[in-house]
DNA sequence: TATAAATTTCAATAATTACTGAAATTACAG
DNA sequence: CTGTAATTTCAGTAATTATTGAAATTTATA
C-alpha cells in the first residue's frame, strides 16, 4: 500500500516536470508519521545516498520539507507539513514565483513593443488576452492564500453555486445593471 | 516579438512536462490570427516535417487545435481557439482526465484496503486528507468550467472577497453557526 | 482506380535529464 | 584542534525523452 502510493506520486511526478525520485521522496515523507533520515529513505527507495541529497535538496527549496534532529543522532531527519493544505498553499505560491510570474513579466514586456505589421497587432491582441487571464487567476490564487484551511475548504464546496450568491448580492446592490465589481 | 513568445512558451511547456516543440508549436498558432500548415510551421520553428505532425497530433488529442481546408489546397491548416479562456478549460478539463482523476482513483482504492500497523493506519490517514482537498478542488474546478466567460472573470476579480459575502449571507440565513455548506 | 500530394509512422540517433560512486566538504563530539 | 560521521558536490555514465529522415500509409483528385 505504502508502495503503490509511493510509485504512483514518482510517476505523477514526472508528468508534471518534477523528477520521479523527489516525486517518491516526498510521497513517502507525506505518509511517514516519524521524519526520516537520508540513509533510510535511499534504502527505502532503492536509490544512491547522493540522489537523496540532491533530491532533499531540491524539496528544501520548494520549501516542502521540514528537518528535525533526535537526541543523540548527528543524523537529519526529514518531514513533510502535518496539513496537506499548506502543502498545497506551498506548492502553489513556488509555481507561481517560479513559473507564472515569469511569464506575465515577458508578456507585459512583449505588450509594451509597438507592434511592426498587423500580424504583431494580432499576437499582442491575444497575449493580452493571455495576460488578463494569468493575471486573474494568481490574483484569486494569491487571495485565496490568505484564507485558513476551514474557509478554503467551504468556498470550494460551495463552487460555481457562489455565482447565485453573488447574483443575489447584485440584486440587493439595486438594479439588474450587469457587469463591474 | 512573436519569436520571444514562441521560445517562453516553448521553455515553459518543457517545465510542466510539455514537450518544448509541442509548447512552441502551440504559441506559434495561438498568435497567429491565420490558421497555419505544418510545412509552415516546420520551417518557421526549423523541426523537421515529422515532428510537427507528431506534435499536432499531441496537440489535437489534448483538443487545443481546430483544423481548416483552403479551396483548392490539399493542405490541412491549424489553428487555436479564439478565446483564451477556452483554451484554458480545455487544458484543465484534460489533464484533470489524464492526471487528477487516475489519482483519486489510486487513492480511493488504498482507502479501503484495511491497515495492517499503525503506519498504514497513518498513511491512510494522509491519503484521506489528499484525497478529500484534490476531490474538492476538482469539484469547484468542474463546476467553475459550466460558467460563462464573463461570470468567470467577474468571480476571479472579486478574489477572497467572496469570503465576506458568504458571511453575511450566512448571518441572514440566521445564526452565527459556523461550518456546514 | 491510378497517381501524386500530404501526412503519419517508426527505427535510428541526438539531446537531455537522472543517477551513481568517489572525493570533497561540513558538522560535531571528544 | 583532531578525528569521525554525515552530507554535499560533481564528473562520468545510464536512462529517458525528443527529433529526424526514410518508408509506409492515407487522402483527394481526375
Amino acid at each position: 500500500m505504502l508502495e503503490a502510493f509511493v510509485l504512483h506520486f514518482g510517476e505523477m511526478g514526472s508528468r508534471w516536470g518534477i523528477n520521479r525520485t523527489v516525486g517518491q521522496i516526498y510521497a513517502l515523507l507525506v505518509i511517514n508519521e516519524q521524519p526520516l533520515n537520508a540513509d533510510t529513505i535511499a534504502e527505502t527507495l532503492g536509490v544512491s545516498r547522493s540522489n537523496v541529497s540532491m533530491s532533499l535538496k531540491e524539496l528544501n527549496s520548494w520549501r516542502l520539507v521540514q528537518t528535525h534532529h533526535q537526541l543523540g543522532d548527528r543524523k537529519e531527519y526529514y518531514s513533510a507539513p502535518d496539513d496537506v493544505w499548506d502543502i498545497a498553499r506551498t506548492l502553489i505560491e513556488e509555481r507561481r514565483k517560479r513559473e507564472i510570474d515569469p511569464t506575465l513579466s515577458v508578456l507585459r514586456d512583449l505588450l509594451l513593443e509597438s507592434p511592426h505589421d498587423e500580424v504583431e497587432v494580432y499576437a499582442q491582441k491575444r497575449m493580452h488576452d493571455m495576460h488578463e487571464l494569468i493575471e486573474l487567476a494568481t490574483q484569486w490564487s494569491t487571495d485565496m492564500q490568505r484564507l485558513s484551511t476551514g474557509e478554503l475548504r467551504k468556498l470550494l464546496k460551495l463552487g460555481a453555486g457562489v455565482s447565485k450568491v453573488l447574483d443575489v448580492r447584485e440584486r440587493l446592490r439595486g438594479g439588474a445593471a450587469k457587469g463591474g465589481s
